[in-house]
DNA sequence: GCCGTTTTCGGCCCGACTGTTTTCAGTCG
């Protein structure tokens, strides 16, 4: 979310709550009074995708009509904010209080009002008398950009993909201006890989390997200094599109050339310019993602890791403090705005951010929410991070639909440093998780008993502790009864079925679990899985304020496919008062490398390691999980 | 279309690569 210029400014906090962030200063005068309307009760509230869908549409619709740059990234200037705040913007509209929406001035403003009262948009729909809505689905073709799109449709009538492939078979493009048999060619094929293989984004766990992969190869190659994988794999977003790698090189054709030669590569894309040095390049790897690669002069890397870790929000943050201070950067460094130009560049990120009187900014919060003023404060947070976990409070065995032995995986956590494990299988109503019946959790708990015992014979302080994975019924039930419940070491909570319950019996449901004495956490509270499933449809913030509360504990749930809470869930649950575990979920033993998404999660959420229980010595995180009303 | 105590008007982030333009526009990140 892009800033308010408001920001505190007082050093009493780590970082400006969300909440302010967005919240219009109370001597900041309101827009002129417009009818709030009662006639919107009837209408279907949009919510913030919808919104912003129809905003980024009219910045395209814009684009191909021939508008002004400036008026065009105005709209998608104000969807961004729109998508990515963390208040429900219609339902802010119909009640009058409107949170101050970096980007949205008066024009964009009234049509939020429109959009909240009405579901419609007058504007929007005369547009699209206009322009087409199938013109716009032509932007989807890779290479093929706003203006052709609208020179294709004014010229030669095409408003559609199937429109487009009829016309580049039959040779018809080549007659407008600009066009040649290559470029239907280009066309065809961009649009044929378009079909074939819609882009899909990655999850970490995948991202990972070919991370691995890319950076071994390389590594070993001569002339090669480093290899950095940046992008959004650096900021460690939920999924990544493709994978961007920097590598730092005197010779940048040879490690081109090297990089297009592995026999993972299954097609190699552009060879740079036919003159001079080639410095980037773009290859589809067999059964995996898209590498960029980026090559950059040895002891400048400083601001090629800035401008290619992105954001791009960030990265327009960063380029408009330099120009404030007569610079110019780009990722070749800084260029004064002096006649003649210096130059700068930096062999460091900490150099570059120094270089403009800020403190290294981790890649995780290079988001634009608000961390250019956090470190402008001197408030930027100390991210919690792996070696913080003592302990894991949730996992699986075989008992319910874990795959390995209760003391398998015990063993595997122990190896891999954790000091304290929490079991949590299944209860008894998810039967098809295999959830245990009351009497299986007496047997369980000797079980765990007899393990710990002999880990304490054999002087090792690992600790397994007993809890469960305590199912929500659709009917608002817990499915053990209460006396069961308090011999658990620890109880968390979740909800599998049942999902498509209305908001307020969803909501209710939770309530249920966080009054309970004995719940102890709420688990993958959303219930997401990403791409697969949607989230459940909650009352967040309700949701936030009641587990603050009962101080019941949430969740990052680090599997790559949940990521649940996600940052930005986090961060504003972290703003409502909230206590989090970052937790494993592991089903296989491999799974335990889940705690790295969710730390990556946690981190891009502004947590830090007091915010996480399970960073706390066991005697102590037990005492402050299971302090709760 | 938005924004601002160095501006209510005049700015608005930057460069590589591609294709076909013989000097640059479009697209992408």
């Amino acid at each position: 979310m892009p800033p308010a210029a408001d920001a505190p400014t007082e050093a009493d906090s780590q970082a400006p709550a969300l909440s302010e962030q967005i919240t219009r200063a109370p001597d900041d005068p309101p827009f002129e009074e417009r009818p709030r309307a009662s006639r919107g009760d009837d209408v279907p509230l949009l919510g913030n995708d919808e919104l912003a869908r129809i905003l980024y549409e009219i910045g395209d619709m814009l684009e191909i009509g021939g508008e002004v740059p400036f008026k065009i990234g105005a709209y998608r200037r104000a969807a961004d904010t729109i998508a990515h705040s963390p208040v429900d913007i219609a339902a802010a509209y119909r009640e009058g209080a409107v949170p101050r929406l970096a980007g949205v001035g008066k024009a964009i403003d009234e049509k939020l009002a429109e959009l909240a009262d009405t579901g419609r948009l007058r504007y929007y729909e005369r547009l699209r008398q206009d322009v087409p809505p199938s013109v716009v689905t032509l932007l989807a073709v890779p290479g093929l950009g706003p203006r052709t799109a609208g020179e294709l449709w004014r010229q030669a009538n095409i408003s559609s993909l199937d429109e487009l492939e009829a016309a580049a078979s039959q040779g018809l493009l080549r007659t407008l201006r600009g066009m040649s048999a290559k470029t239907e060619q280009r066309l065809l094929e961009a649009l044929s890989n378009l079909r074939k293989r819609p882009p899909k984004r990655l999850r970490l766990g995948i991202a990972a390997d070919a991370v691995k992969r890319v950076t071994r190869s390389l590594t070993s190659e001569r002339g090669v200094r480093a290899v950095i994988p940046a992008g959004s794999w650096r900021r460690r977003r939920e999924t990544i599109a493709d994978i961007d790698i920097l590598v730092e090189s005197d010779d940048p054709a040879a490690v081109i050339e090297r990089l297009h030669g592995m026999p993972w590569v299954e097609r190699a894309g552009s060879l740079g310019p036919r003159t001079g040095g080639a410095t980037r390049t773009t290859v589809q790897m067999m059964h995996g993602p898209q590498i960029d690669l980026m090559t950059m002069p040895a002891g400048a890397a400083g601001t090629y890791l800035v401008h290619f870790t992105g954001s791009a929000e960030h990265n327009v943050r960063l380029r408009e403090m330099a120009r404030d201070k007569g610079w110019s950067l780009s990722e070749h460094g800084f260029t004064s705005l002096t006649d003649p130009p210096d130059k700068r560049t930096f062999a460091t990120e900490e150099e570059v951010y120094g270089f403009l009187g800020l403190p290294f900014i981790d890649p995780a919060l290079r988001e634009d929410r608000g961390e250019i003023e956090a470190a402008l404060a001197g408030r930027l947070p100390t991210l919690v991070s792996r070696d913080d976990l003592q302990g894991d409070c949730h996992t699986h065995s075989d008992w319910s639909d874990g795959h390995y032995t209760i003391e398998r995986m015990a063993e595997e956590a122990r190896r891999r440093g954790l000091r304290y494990q929490v079991l949590t299988d299944h209860s008894g109503s998810l039967s098809i998780a295999r959830g245990l019946t009351p009497a299986r959790v007496d047997e369980q708990r000797r079980v765990v008993g007899d393990l710990n015992e002999a880990l304490a014979k054999e002087g090792t302080d690992f600790r397994l502790l007993h809890g469960c994975e305590m199912e929500i019924t659709p009917d608002g039930r817990l499915d053990y009864d209460d006396k069961l419940l308090a011999r658990y070491d620890v109880v968390i909570a979740s909800l599998h079925v049942g999902r498509r319950q209305p908001r307020a019996q969803l909501m209710a449901r939770y309530r249920v679990a966080l009054r309970n004495k004995n719940v102890d956490i709420i688990a993958h509270p959303s219930g997401r899985k990403i791409g697969i499933r949607d989230d459940l449809d909650l009352d967040w913030d309700a949701f936030y304020r009641e587990a603050a509360e009962t101080r019941t504990v949430l969740e990052v749930n680090g599997s790559d496919e949940r990521l649940d809470l996600d940052d930005r869930r986090a961060r504003a649950a972290l703003d409502a008062g909230n206590r989090f575990t970052i937790d494993s979920d592991a089903h296989y033993l491999g799974e335990f490398d889940n705690l790295d998404w969710g730390v990556a999660q946690a981190r891009r959420a502004w947590l830090e390691s007091r915010n996480v229980l399970n960073t706390l010595p066991l005697e102590e995180f037990l005492a402050a999980v299971t302090d709760h009303a």
